[in-house]
DNA sequence: ATAACAATTAGAGTTAACTCTAAGTCAAGA
DNA sequence: TCTTGACTTAGAGTTAACTCTAATTGTTAT
């Protein structure tokens, strides 16, 4: 199966100006272009446009993410780099899950003080609640004088 | 305890021009100022940062962010919004974990690719190992023709 | 064949979130 | 007092990643 480049677009997710700016900047070498200039993208285009967006939404920047695709067209000689590229990348996913882990612990208490400010219609009233108290501290580190 | 805007910065791991930015945005309208014009960072003020850096670290942005800070010198009317709003960004932080884990298949599958690949010394005996291809096709999916 | 639509390029413009500079003020130690 | 270093403001500059425009060419359905 092949596709054009609106049909790529949205397959992917992605608007036809930002594919064309990812060949722009050397991220599609492998794509190939028509008799009369089109870019026509294969069903294996697609797997790297796959890659792409995998390493971008773990926060890689395009410039590395060309490092990388500049490797594979380098051949086995870089296949130790590649390795250890995708180790590293995913040790940043194991920290960034990590994080959002923390991130969602604050999240929710303030899901549960709102919650029982909601129900009180005021916040005043929580400041005496040892349980929402207990859990800041928990969560948001000891208070320092 | 207080702190000057150069030592809430390294508590936080900012940049003074970051707290300084972000206070310019509205952002820190709770900051006080000494009698000289310095801003002083009261332990309450770190509660405040630290819950910037949970929105901005989950990916609400700055606008968003000011636009939560403002329902809060409002007062008890806004109880509701804010309410939905935080958990609004714990559906996003469940999608957020889910696309990392998604994302996360992907690179386990190229570490196992890339780790068979540097055994053998080269990618070509690869494509004939169907036990990498079953697992490729299961997390990039099926191929169409 | 002609209209409507999708593709091409080069290059300009936008956005968010910083990041830095200039020119100056303030506070503490030798 | 003098120096050092942290602070102040306004405002300019930077970066990444798009996002769009203009002018043009190619493709497809009636």
């Amino acid at each position: 199966m092949e596709y054009s480049i609106g049909q790529a677009a949205k397959k992917m997710g992605l608007t036809v100006h930002t594919l064309r700016y990812y060949d722009k900047e050397g991220l599609l070498p492998f794509v190939k272009k028509s008799a009369s200039g089109l870019r026509v993208f294969s069903e294996e285009d697609i797997d790297w446009l796959v890659i792409i967006e995998c390493l971008k939404g773990t926060g890689m920047h395009l410039k590395d993410i060309k490092q990388y695709i500049d490797w594979c067209r380098e051949g086995d000689a870089t296949l130790g780099k590649r390795l250890e590229m995708f180790k590293r990348q995913k040790a940043k996913i194991e920290e960034q899950m990590a994080q959002l882990q923390r991130h969602m612990e604050k999240i929710n208490y303030k899901i549960a003080y709102y919650t029982e400010a909601v129900a009180f219609g005021s916040i005043d009233i929580l400041k005496r609640n040892r349980c929402l108290a207990a859990e800041k501290e928990r969560i948001f580190g000891p208070l320092k004088k």
